[in-house]
DNA sequence: CGACTAGTTGAGGCCAGTCAATGTTGGTGG
DNA sequence: CCACCAACATTGACTGGCCTCAACTAGTCG
């Protein structure tokens, strides 16, 4: 029943009592998010059916799994709170994350195309999301067009995304990559309503220098490094950044 | 009127008339890579329907550019012969090619997405694309379900691609990383009806390295050091795999 | 034929990885 | 509240894989 990481969402028993309250109030009407979400843009209409589709919507504690690599594919999730990291895995266990996923992204696209799912997903903090089976949401993409276009943005920008990742990992050195990294942070948080020049990191140094092909050791580093030169301040996993230019100087615009 | 390197397709004008021959004789309905490209599965009608959105089919001389990065995207093209390569620039003109394209696949998704696209494709050898505008064709999408679903199963595809991509630059060596584009490579020829062991490589070893995230010269060491040990043979461009098993016990099923 | 591009090979350097010791933090239970 | 432990982080010394620079060869095209 409970394995010690369950791969599947909680289903309506035992302790989603509470849970259930919480998730009948939530909706895509009254989520922050629906401006950076799948409705974005969606006639009142085509939004209340969208909300209907959302089979559920899910808790995950830290370092649950939301669903593996190899698991078939079912559903489309909105994070609706916290962040998850998405993972690839090489045969022998070397490790590389895909993607760092906050609030409003979705996840779970690339199993569309192979009805697998081809990376695992995993909460780096206590985290909720929304279930979109995706059967349903290809139908109703079919009666409206807004969400089709919604559909087909988000997997696009996607690739843009994974595009600028490759040429952060095939190109850019450690210095470059990690300036790039934290860029792109500072604005996500901006875009959501945070301040772009403090935060706390949500991952490890392993599972930063995952992301930036780097190892941990390296990582620490550059955090060294960079507060000795006045860019930032860190201290463990807060960040402040104090001059942005010259972070913007060595990311060289590639974020 | 004739740019060295056209960034636009060729109109119906002057040298195109033995071009629009050609044209008039090839639709989807006889092309070879039905089966690979976004007619797959389509019923007959909707197939006429999607040859008719088919704007142009359009040669390309080798080097000639599809689109360029920011260029306002205006529709996805499909590679009917030869193969192109995309490519996306850091600032300081550092070059990562991020896909290599050959017959039947899909170009130009990335900029669905940001109405912009984020890469240039550019011909490796002559070649011949349909080019599907967009807007039409998402409109067909809405008409036809198994069109939609071929879209959004291509894109996704494409993002499950990338993921790869990203482990291999990020976490495997340069000898690994070779091993699995030969084997990628291999694998689809085949799929294309030709021989998975012995084929004609499209790139330059400078366009090979930008892809794996590596130099020249290593590349050329690798093929070197590959064809000493037995793996296969090579001489310029041209590949002989001998021990296909060994090669994959390099690339650790990465591929 | 000369100029140019593509490819190969060698010598040496450097950036990031590896290994290892030590410090810091946060959660748990006495 | 503090001691303890495990996970996380920092820092140093050293190594090695890939890059850089460079020389040379082969093939191509005007």
């Amino acid at each position: 029943m409970s394995h010690p990481a369950t791969r599947h969402l909680p289903q309506a028993t035992g302790t989603a009592a509470s849970l259930s309250i919480q998730q009948l109030r939530t909706h895509c009407n009254s989520c922050n998010m629906r401006e950076l979400c799948l409705p974005v843009g969606l006639a009142p209409d085509a939004l209340r059916q969208l909300d209907e589709l959302v089979a559920n919507r899910a808790r995950l504690k830290k370092n649950e799994v939301l669903y593996r690599a190899g698991e078939t594919f079912a559903a489309l999730y909105a994070i609706r709170l916290g962040s998850l990291k998405t993972t690839v895995l090489a045969e022998d266990g070397r490790e590389q994350i895909t993607g760092y996923h906050m609030i409003g992204d979705i996840l779970g696209m690339d199993g569309i195309g192979s009805a697998v799912h081809g990376c695992e997903a995993i909460a780096l903090e206590d985290s909720e999301v929304c279930a979109m089976p995706f059967e349903r949401l290809e139908h109703l993409a079919q009666a409206i067009p807004a969400l089709q276009q919604n559909l087909l943005r988000f997997l696009s920008r996607n690739i843009g995304r994974d595009q600028g990742m490759m040429l952060m990992l095939g190109r850019l050195r450690a210095e470059e990559r990690l300036a790039v990294f934290l860029l792109n942070l500072s604005e996500r948080y901006h875009q959501r309503g945070y301040s772009p020049s403090e935060f706390v990191l949500r991952m490890t140094r392993e599972e930063i220098g995952s992301y930036l092909g780097l190892k941990l050791e390296t990582v620490s580093r550059l955090f060294s490094r960079f507060q000795e030169e006045g860019l930032l301040q860190v201290s463990g996993r807060n960040i402040k950044i104090f001059d942005m230019p010259a972070l913007k100087l060595l990311a060289g615009r590639n974020c």
